[in-house]
DNA sequence: AAAAAATTCAACCGCTTATTT
DNA sequence: AAAATAAGCGGTTGAATTTTT
């Protein structure tokens, strides 16, 4: 519970690291009684020894009663992309649009999940496992229709049936006769991929684009589609607080892998009804 | 099962901006 | 008016935790 070991020590007078609980109890008294500001004097009036600067962080990234606990939530992470895309490493202003949710948190929020180097390769295990998804689905519906053709005709062997467009493409060669129930076959898979690109575009437009047959429309998709390697570097540039939106990669965007589970699992739990703010007063254009 | 690698995030630092004296 | 103090900001760190091998 306790681990102030190595860490917890008093450096030039003020103890450093960690937060215990009966600190943040001194602390959350002493705004209570005194209201937020006058951090320096935390450490005279309660006997608290942390500096004014560790009280101010302390409150205000982590005590603070109007702090909303939990995951970022979809909603919100597309607010952050947006804003970060609009404004750059304005963290703080980034924040005024989230209630609740601190500068320090949606700028590790963004760190951890859409700086350059790491993305991509989240980028690349969520969509792997997509396609992988998507395949097996995908033979599944196969198989099943293979199943009621072979009531009709009796002439078809499971040959080659547990891999996919293969299938459908021998098939198509084998016979005039197969080839009609074939190309429905075809047809039915077509509408069932369109079917779930569509679904994933509208969560989660990065994957999308790299994913479906509309890969390529967007920049920076090819980037991150192609080199499964390093750094897509190159296209996001460097998030300056200028012309913003310009330089933004979409190849280093959206932590998919958790998206990608979701939307399998049947459908995340972003339970609106918890932020109705967001819409509203989050996103206040100045 | 255990060790190594990766991830997370609370808290730090130095710098800038705002307020007070 | 200017010096001093406080608040605020963004980048960075590293212990704890989680994931991967």
């Amino acid at each position: 519970m306790e681990g102030q070991f190595g860490w917890g020590r008093e450096e030039g007078g003020w103890r450093k690291g960690p937060w215990t609980a009966q600190e943040d109890k001194l602390l959350v008294e002493y705004v209570r009684q005194h209201g937020e500001g006058r951090w320096n004097s935390v450490a005279k009036l309660t006997g608290l020894k942390r500096s004014g600067k560790s009280c101010r962080l302390r409150w205000v990234n982590y005590l603070r009663p109007d702090l909303k606990r939990g995951k970022i939530t979809p909603q919100e992470e597309s607010v952050i992309l947006e804003l970060h895309a609009l404004w750059g490493n304005r963290w703080s202003t980034i924040a005024r649009s989230l209630p609740g949710r601190t500068d320090n948190e949606i700028k590790n929020y963004w760190r951890t999940h859409f700086k350059k180097g790491k993305p991509s390769k989240n980028i690349e295990r969520a969509r792997a496992r997509f396609l992988k998804q998507r395949r097996e689905m995908q033979s599944q519906l196969l198989l099943q229709q293979q199943g009621q053709d072979q009531q009709h005709h009796q002439q078809q062997r499971q040959a080659g049936n547990d891999h996919d467009d293969e299938a459908v493409v021998r098939e198509e060669a084998s016979s005039p006769a197969v080839s009609l129930a074939a190309q429905q076959h075809e047809e039915d898979l077509r509408m069932l991929q369109q079917d779930m690109d569509d679904l994933l575009f509208q969560f989660c437009p990065m994957i999308a684009s790299c994913t479906s047959s509309s890969c390529g429309l967007l920049p920076g998709a090819a980037t991150a589609s192609a080199s499964a390697t390093a750094s897509d570097e190159g296209s996001s540039g460097d998030h300056q607080l200028d012309g913003a939106a310009a330089t933004w990669g979409w190849g280093s965007l959206w932590n998919l892998d958790d998206v990608v589970d979701d939307i399998v699992d049947g459908g995340w739990d972003w339970d609106t009804s918890s932020y109705p703010l967001l819409q509203d007063q989050g996103l206040a254009f100045y």
